[in-house]
DNA sequence: AGAATAGTGTCTGTTAGACATTATAGA
DNA sequence: TCTATAATGTCTAACAGACACTATTCT
């Protein structure tokens, strides 16, 4: 253990305590994507909580939290997400550091972004638990559209939400619905409306969807229901990855956290 | 700028003392690549430095450093460059945190891995100022091999290596030589040993780098010497991107920070 | 029957990879 | 001349995108 130390911290006479400790929190951006709307388009959304304290009442942000004594980020950001937002059962994933020193007024903090993907319908769960003080706002490029009211995130929390879009444009490229946005079962129309949402423009057409996620799913024999048109066949994914890996191999997805702005 | 707080913060009763600060260190991967070898391949490396202090002396550990009160990150890891490598005038990049607890046993403290590109002349003379406690160190996939010694690094500074070299991909994977390994002149023989490098088999073949990579690219009217065989068209980078930019669009790269391990 | 959606088959343009050919240097 | 490397041109297989056509449901 001793040996992760940074190679300064061993130089002769320094002392740990010349350096005092920065408060440390955790924000996270709950992602989800929608139900198709009037033209059958989804769209990606986040979770937002209504400042309830002294400061700033009735402001919109993405849940956070101060990390305690000796706690990991992961673990401070499924506390949080538990006792703000009533979500467990996820695994948040570390994104940027925020490190503006003149972030919080009455002292020295950073924080540390995370994503945490989960399905619709428990992100529709949260807000109707408390719909006063959680909502849901569709999150498009580089902007944030609430869904009554007006607003503007903070400036380094639309950074988080653009890390968090990145994250899951990265992760739906070439892997169909990667983080269970759809349920166990879903429609080849379901999967190209989700990733759609995601990638956008960036995405293949239906034909190249199909061809390259159908190595990865299998029939269930069952079909859709109750809809115009003919049924859809309904998949879902199979138990390993297919032998026939797509040819063109996948180049590793950056780690970088900051961006220029 | 108050209005960037985590939510929780502005809970009533809130109390930023009642939060004790960890103490902030960055650890910095210095990457370059290497001259060509006998048989003409270049390498990806690492320049280390040998802890000199009371605490096990000799160990060859990537460069770090504590963070000073309210000093930004990317600022620390520049004076961490600037005092132990004596490098300056570069712009590192967060890539992910470590925050296990037991880290150091003196304290709680957490560190940010950042990732600085640099020319090999850059290194090269690094390492001259000091050859003593420093050196460089070969990247493999997932692995480091030193120069002499044995040696494996410590488990967290591998961790950032391995994100330091999924920058380097992500970043080399599409346009030629965007951090500038080579100099400003260079034949696309030496462009493709500095990809190959960075990429191995996940990148083009000569004909296909060759295609991809002559519209950013100007012939700067020079001729390579020297060498067997038919002298090679020295390039220059293009001032702007070409109009034809490449069909398919890119993803963007992940920002998550955190992969399961 | 008509509309709407799902699924299949075919064609075309683009591109990566392979390879043959030519060009030009040093030994 | 021989060898090594650079540069160019051509061919092929793979694939994305487009589209025609069939299938199946609801209204």
């Amino acid at each position: 253990m001793s040996q992760d130390l940074p190679e300064s911290s061993r130089e002769p006479g320094f002392d740990l305590e010349d350096f005092p400790g920065v408060h440390m929190a955790v924000d996270v951006a709950v992602m989800t994507v929608g139900e198709p709307n009037e033209w059958g388009e989804r769209q990606l959304m986040t979770l937002l909580v209504k400042r309830t304290g002294e400061f700033e009442p009735g402001t919109w942000v993405i849940p956070g939290r101060f990390v305690r004594y000796r706690e990991r980020l992961k673990d401070a950001a499924k506390i949080c997400l538990k006792e703000k937002v009533g979500i467990t059962g996820v695994n948040p994933r570390q994104l940027n550091v925020l490190d503006e020193p003149d972030r919080d007024p009455r002292g020295w903090t950073m924080s540390v972004g995370h994503v945490v993907p989960v399905p619709f319908y428990v992100a529709l769960k949260a807000v109707g638990e408390s719909p006063m003080t959680r909502d849901l706002a569709v999150v498009t490029e580089k902007r944030i559209e609430f869904r009554s009211e007006q607003q503007t995130l903070p400036r380094s929390q639309q950074k988080i939400l653009d890390y968090a879009v990145n994250y899951l444009r990265s992760r739906y490229a070439s892997r169909p619905d990667p983080k269970g946005f759809l349920g166990e079962k879903f429609t080849l129309s379901e999967l190209y409306e989700v990733h759609a949402a995601i990638l956008g423009q960036k995405f293949w057409s239906r034909d190249a969807m199909r061809r390259n996620f159908l190595p990865f799913l299998e029939d269930t024999g069952e079909i859709s229901k109750g809809s115009v048109g003919k049924p859809a066949v309904v998949y879902r994914h199979r138990e390993r990855d297919p032998l026939t890996t797509p040819r063109r191999v996948q180049i590793p997805s950056s780690s970088q956290i900051a961006t220029e702005y």
